[in-house]
DNA sequence: AAGCCAATTGAAAATCATTCTCATTTAATA
DNA sequence: TATTAAATGAGAATGATTTTCAATTGGCTT
């Protein structure tokens, strides 16, 4: 139906769905498609579209309960804007930090992790236990500074 | 009407709205009393709660349009949480971090900051200018520990 | 101390985002 | 291919946020 449809990302994402026993349908994959075919941060509404164009009529709802699965399941991240809109992007699971172009949305990764071998001296010497961090870059890419 | 109305906390809103040509409304005061006495990151229902608690009748829509300002002003940070629920605290302006308790939504401050001395080379090798961060501890403050 | 005026507020409506319900459909397995 | 639990679609319901506009108020000025 649609070429290029089986990537290494759509692969992934059976591979996962199939571990858990949940199941691989058309909605899904497309939501990894238009992702990944994307190569930026999208909200909803845009997942939601790009969906749409693929299979036709397709529930609004479902694309919010894949997401959601999606974020528990490491496939996609959620992003936070300094306006206070949310996209996703597309996630292999591994500890992966993103940095967003604040311009065009491109999202594009770091492998690093900043927070990594932090010294969290401070904070401990308080008692907090450090069991998770959230760490995004804002700025501009290649494209989006040339433009300018 | 209200004792502990003055505080550093609320001296610093005070000065940063009138540098800016702004008014020092009770309720604008009252959000900043009711962030700071908390301790702790707050919903917008909570915090409308909290100022009507002192004040009565609060418009919700003033909440709002507090909470933007005061987050352009740097005045307060908006959190992100794993579900996906947004919290606002209480901030003086300097770049300050917040690691969040995930059981009581305490918030506490770390100065130093993860992210200021990280060699950004791979992500600049790609052409990205950083421009800013978002960074966002989780885990568990010593008052829940004990109790868990 | 009173008056002025732009800034701010409250209340409700409007809009936008997200979740829920439930009848129907479908992917995975036998 | 039949079975069945899982998943979907449609729209209603809920919840969050923004807008509108008339009424109020804080920070000058006099």
């Amino acid at each position: 139906m649609m070429k290029d449809f089986e990537s290494t990302q759509e692969s992934y994402a059976r591979e996962v769905l199939r571990e858990k026993g949940l199941k691989s349908t058309a909605q899904r994959l497309a939501v990894v498609h238009v992702l990944r075919t994307s190569g930026k941060s999208l909200s909803v509404g845009e997942i939601h579209d790009g969906v749409k164009g693929i299979l036709g009529t397709t529930g609004l709802a479902t694309i919010y309960r894949t997401l959601e699965m999606f974020e528990e399941l490491g496939i996609v991240k959620r992003l936070h804007f300094p306006d206070g809109s949310r996209g996703y992007a597309f996630s292999q699971g591994e500890h992966v930090h993103h940095m967003v172009c604040v311009d065009c949305k491109g999202v594009f990764d770091f492998p690093e992790c900043p927070v990594e071998n932090f010294d969290y001296a401070s904070v401990e010497k308080q008692g907090f236990r450090v069991k998770d961090h959230f760490v995004q870059l804002f700025g501009q890419c290649v494209k989006c500074a040339e433009a300018a």
